[in-house]
DNA sequence: ACTAAATTCGAACGAACGTTCGACTTATAG
DNA sequence: CTATAAGTCGAACGTTCGTTCGAATTTAGT
């Protein structure tokens, strides 16, 4: 978590030094949204009170208001760098890799891992996916479809590279339920690292739309 | 919805009359039951408040109280019902059916039959499952794990049947989140029927847990 | 050291929350 | 028809909600 920085927030009058980049507002702001991210994460957004940030983040309930205006716009704050990062970080992997079933892979190692590293980051954002309203919604749904679309775009590519058959749109939903529900069973005391299970889902995922599709005639 | 039935509740005194199936009250409270799941879909169980609740069931606040004595007991009686009746319809069509990839083909086909025939209900025990606490949350979990074993049973068997090798955990979770998931994004009027989602979910997931997995050695 | 800006907080706001109570109305059985 | 039980409701309970305000404190520039 880290760094919404310059022309994310509005709340107060900005600080009108200008070139503050890492400055104690923004530091703080950074802490705070670590400590709601834990505390959505655990009560959900709407069964988690102002009076709980204020307690996780160990600034009084007023003092809160100094950093963001309203709780609506901190879940939205949460879950914008949150998508924004793994987004970011998938397109920098993707650079200069060709091969489709490896961009695939890649495209899902980069999700597991990020899921399993900001747990409670990305519990918030699958989960709490339908909380924020109007602009706010509309916003992250715009980062939500340009991701969505990257991968589509992957397994188009796949499917044309080898001539598969099959439907984009129920392979990439499949695709993301199998990444996202993990928010709701994985165990890191119990379960494999992000690269084993990236490799196994990969494996499954890779294969089901792979082996076989090209003898497939349409209906059946 | 339907039928809580003797056993289930415990607010006023029961009709000393015994004998009484279908009766005025547990039809009166199924019809409630089925507008508070609509108002849990639509705003989460902790966003929705008794006013939404009385509003559409077109009961007065103090009337709900007449037929469950708590919030959290009319989410409890929703998941409950919904998943009691899903682990037993897959148990009447599991019958007589004794081929291990035929039998994971038909909880495929049960779980998103259900699931697209009674989306609200669904959308409801997947999302709100960690909205009921203690004795209640326990009752709840204690079905699911039940089911989650039935899915684990089935896949062992196709593994012992055909000498294959993955890991059960991993394959049944994903599987469990591919379906799931589908709350997400299903739009009846865009979206295929059950029947051919579950046969196009079907062949990713056997073919990617079938297919050259007996070749594979262990680690890699 | 002085000052102005940045930061923090106690106290309070009105609204909405889940739940309860006693009185009222409707249905049922004799 | 009468009496008892089942069902319904308006009004209110105490609590908690998100948010605000003005005063106090801390920080940083000179």
């Amino acid at each position: 978590m880290a760094s919404p920085s310059i022309e994310t927030r509005t709340s107060p009058r900005r600080p009108r030094s200008i070139l503050n980049k890492g400055t104690r507002f923004d530091q703080r702001l950074a802490e705070i949204l670590t400590h709601a991210t834990d505390v959505f994460c655990d009560k959900g957004y709407e069964g988690a009170s102002m009076r709980d940030l204020s307690r996780a983040s160990g600034m009084s309930l007023a003092g809160l208001y100094y950093y963001f205006e309203s709780k609506e716009r901190l879940l939205f704050l949460i879950q914008k760098h949150t998508f924004t990062t793994i987004v970011q970080r998938l397109k920098s992997r993707l650079e200069g890799v060709s091969d489709p079933e490896q961009q695939v892979r890649i495209f899902i190692l980069n999700h597991l891992e990020y899921f399993l590293a900001n747990p409670a980051s990305m519990k918030v954002l699958s989960h709490e996916a339908e909380a924020l309203k109007n602009g706010f919604a509309s916003e992250v749904a715009a980062i939500k479809r340009e991701y969505y679309r990257i991968c589509v775009g992957l397994l188009d590519e796949l499917k044309r590279e080898r001539g598969l058959q099959f439907s984009t749109r129920i392979a990439v939903l499949s695709l993301f339920g199998m990444m996202n529900w993990i928010y709701t069973w994985h165990n890191p005391k119990v379960d494999a690292d992000a690269e084993q299970i990236a490799r196994e889902m990969g494996e499954i995922f890779l294969r089901g739309v792979m082996n076989g599709s090209r003898a497939r005639k349409d209906g059946r």
